[in-house]
DNA sequence: AGAGGCTGTCATAAG
DNA sequence: TACTTATGACAGCCT
């Protein structure tokens, strides 16, 4: 392109090898989606002029937005300096504010900020800042509350300094490096924050003293505009904190403790655990309390006002999840989303690829293309598999037979729509044949193909005729049998290939062919043994007619079709097998055959219907030993695993009687009479009874030591 | 030339 | 009863 750059000369009305010269190069540039204006000078300018009005009028936007934003800042800034000082005192030394002993009034609210929905979302963020930031420091420059460390990225790697009484609330960011170390529960269940009841405004003030110095030291340096920022942050959360809360402000740490109540008794703001959710999302207070859910975090939910939750991951809903990306992105909500982005989000909608609606794709450029296919990888996959677009236009005849692709017309749908149209037409015979009985091969379609171009088998049919394929030998050479090359193959050879393949897979509860498994899978349920052929339709048929366009046998099916021409019967073989009982009795009725021709006819059904019935017969039977040697291998595998186990027990078995024997030799010969003499062991045995005990009991008795008298057994501990 | 596999067809039974 | 489906058996063709 930076060739052209050159070519196009300096005056305006290029001559016309220049012309020619444009208009060789934009055809060699066209696949790159570069439209040939790029080369009109003129019309080049008229759209540089375009974007720039454009683009001033999206500046000018933007700065009534900042300048509305401005205001609205500047207003809030006001009402808190003036509500700051009708209702606390700074004091003189520290610069803190004080709040006054009187009940704080609320504050007027700002109905811009603070509007039903959002006072909760509202809430917990500033709860939650409030907690993590400590209490606040006045600014020595301007008097106001702030805080000496702040949110900051860099905040959650300085070490947390922990007094011995003060539990200091961590920033989630941070939880995981430094525990809480007393996780306190509220009543719902849910950890809580941690504060310090028991403290006294000194107390605080002191901790907070010693943290913070910890804290200025190892601070890192923050720019004025930071810290700007975070002044305006904790004056709207002390604000609005103090607020909502109507305490009357003793002291500061009974503030905290008493906010900290009412977040675990009231409602949605319960859960410590929710003000921490809050807490890891980086919330705006004036900006649209619309959150997306930590997806590790269950009940950051409850904190989800007006948002669009993002729709389950199921079926193609990629796209759904960037859109919600998309509504999050501050561009979107003030409406900036450009309106190239628009196109495109509309441009890539998954479902339009799918359902055959063709998306306007050719507009995108190689960034926007590439995006798309990030979202669709199924799409991109399957595009990508072709390595340009014109290795597809080399597939396309392979893959669809001329008279599948009949009525489409694919210079007027350009490359890249019928890239992605490949399967809507495949995929509707598919429907078309599941929807037809199990046996019935053929569809409406079909039929009406039949009559109207004749039957694609027609004169190519019979049992070892063949059928007329422009296949490559390569395409022709894949095996029937294999279900990975099947499609392939399939597709080329037999324009209804959704249809066979329905045919013969709905006796067994057949999964589909794309969820076919390698024909070495020794799992039943993927085993492939259809034999998905249209009747008449001989695969060796296909493979007879590599490098042949004639036949060179006459088959059965052939025969067949000229005995139907001979009789001038009307309709070809597939239609006589494939109707429908009722059209075919309807066809019989009306129409006056003889007798041979009736003849013919029912033999030419009868055996098409049982040649189908013979391929589906032999499929079962084929699933049936496939099966059956599956099952035959777990239940080997079982019996081998079953042995194994058996021979662990009996070993283990042994092994505990060895040890039993020689237990209870070692307690026998340990046992001695009155006399101090050992006991016969041809005498006397242990017996242990039911509650562990071990008796010594004559060899002559029989029964249970238990019921007979203590005077001949001697009880024994288990442990002499 | 023979073996083995695949397919179409027939006969028959069953639904 | 007619039709369809399932299946064993057989024959032809191909590799």
């Amino acid at each position: 392109m930076m060739e052209l750059e050159n070519i196009v000369p300096p005056r305006n009305q290029p001559v016309k090898q220049d012309l020619d010269l444009i208009e060789v190069l934009w055809r060699q540039d066209i696949d790159l989606g570069v439209g040939k204006e790029v080369f009109d000078v003129n019309l080049r300018r008229q759209l540089e002029r375009e974007r720039e009005i454009d683009l001033a009028k999206e500046r000018q936007k933007q700065k009534e937005l900042e300048l509305a934003q401005a205001k609205q800042d500047e207003q809030r800034r006001q009402q808190q300096q003036r509500w700051l000082s009708d209702n606390f005192t700074q004091d003189g030394e520290t610069g803190e504010w004080v709040p006054l002993g009187r009940r704080v009034p609320p504050p007027p609210p700002a109905p811009d900020l603070m509007t039903n929905g959002q006072m909760q979302n509202f809430l917990s963020y500033d709860y939650e800042q409030l907690l993590n930031e400590d209490l606040p420091q006045t600014d020595p420059n301007t008097g106001y509350p702030s805080v000496s460390h702040q949110q900051s990225p860099v905040n959650h790697h300085i070490p947390q300094p922990s007094p011995p009484h003060y539990s200091q609330h961590q920033h989630q960011g941070s939880q995981q490096n430094v525990p809480n170390p007393q996780p306190i529960y509220n009543n719902h269940g849910y950890q809580t924050l941690q504060v310090v009841p028991q403290y006294n405004n000194s107390q605080m003030q002191e901790g907070y003293s010693t943290q913070m110095n910890s804290y200025n030291s190892s601070m890192t340096q923050v720019s004025p505009q930071q810290r700007y920022a975070r002044q305006e942050s904790f004056e709207q959360t002390w604000q609005d904190l103090v607020n909502l809360l109507e305490l009357p402000l003793q002291n500061n740490s009974q503030m905290v403790n008493q906010s900290q109540r009412m977040t675990n008794t009231s409602g949605q703001l319960s859960s410590g655990h929710m003000i921490m959710t809050r807490m890891n999302t980086t919330t705006v207070p004036n900006s649209s309390p619309v959150m997306m859910p930590s997806p590790t975090d269950n009940t950051s939910s409850v904190l989800i006002q007006n948002a669009t939750l993002p729709t389950p991951p199921a079926v193609s809903d990629n796209f759904t999840g960037f859109n919600n990306t998309e509504m999050m992105s501050p561009v979107h909500n003030s409406g900036l989303l450009s309106p190239s982005r628009q196109n495109n989000t509309m441009s890539s909608q998954p479902g339009q690829n799918y359902n055959s609606t063709v998306p306007n794709t050719s507009g995108m450029t190689p960034i926007e293309w590439e995006s798309s296919n990030m979202l669709f990888p199924n799409i991109s996959g399957s595009i990508n598999q072709t390595e340009s677009l014109e290795d597809v236009d080399e597939l396309l005849p392979e893959l669809i037979t001329e008279d599948d692709l009949d009525g489409i017309n694919l210079a007027e749908m350009g490359i890249n729509d019928t890239v992605i149209n490949l399967s809507p037409p495949i995929k509707k015979h598919s429907d078309e044949a599941s929807s037809d009985s199990a046996m019935s091969i053929g569809s409406p379609e079909q039929d009406t193909f039949s009559e109207s171009t004749g039957s694609p088998y027609d004169g190519l049919e019979g049992a070892t005729g063949g059928h007329d394929c422009d296949s490559s030998p390569g395409s022709s050479k894949t095996s029937k049998y294999d279900p990975d090359d099947y499609n392939f193959s399939h597709s080329c050879s037999y324009s209804h290939s959704e249809n066979g393949h329905s045919n013969y897979s709905s006796s067994f509860n057949d999964t589909g062919y794309g969820s076919q498994g390698s024909p070495t899978d020794t799992n039943h349920i993927h085993h492939n043994h259809s034999y998905p052929l249209q009747p008449g339709a001989d695969p060796k048929d296909v493979k007879k007619q590599i490098g042949n366009d004639k036949p060179k046998h006459k088959g059965p099916h052939c025969r067949d079709h000229k005995r139907v021409i001979e009789m001038k019967i009307p309709f070809t073989v597939d239609q006589i097998v494939n109707l429908p009982v009722e059209e075919f009795n309807d066809i019989m009725s009306h129409h006056k055959f003889n007798e041979q021709q009736i003849q013919l006819i029912r033999d030419i059904r009868r055996r098409g219907k049982n040649k189908v019935a013979a391929h589906n017969c032999r499929k079962r039977k084929m699933d049936i030993i496939y099966t059956l040697g599956d099952e035959m291998q777990k239940l080997e595998s079982d019996r081998d695993r079953l042995i194994q186990e058996r021979f662990m027990i009996d070993k283990e078995t042994r092994e505990l009687k060895e040890k039993f024997g020689a237990l209870y030799q070692e307690i026998f010969h340990s046992l001695r009479d009155e006399h101090g003499r050992p006991y016969d062991p041809a005498r006397f045995s242990l017996q242990q009874s039911s509650d562990g005990d071990v008796f010594l009991v004559p060899r002559n008795f029989t029964t249970a030591p238990e019921n007979h008298d203590d005077k001949n057994k001697k009880r024994k501990n288990d442990k002499k």
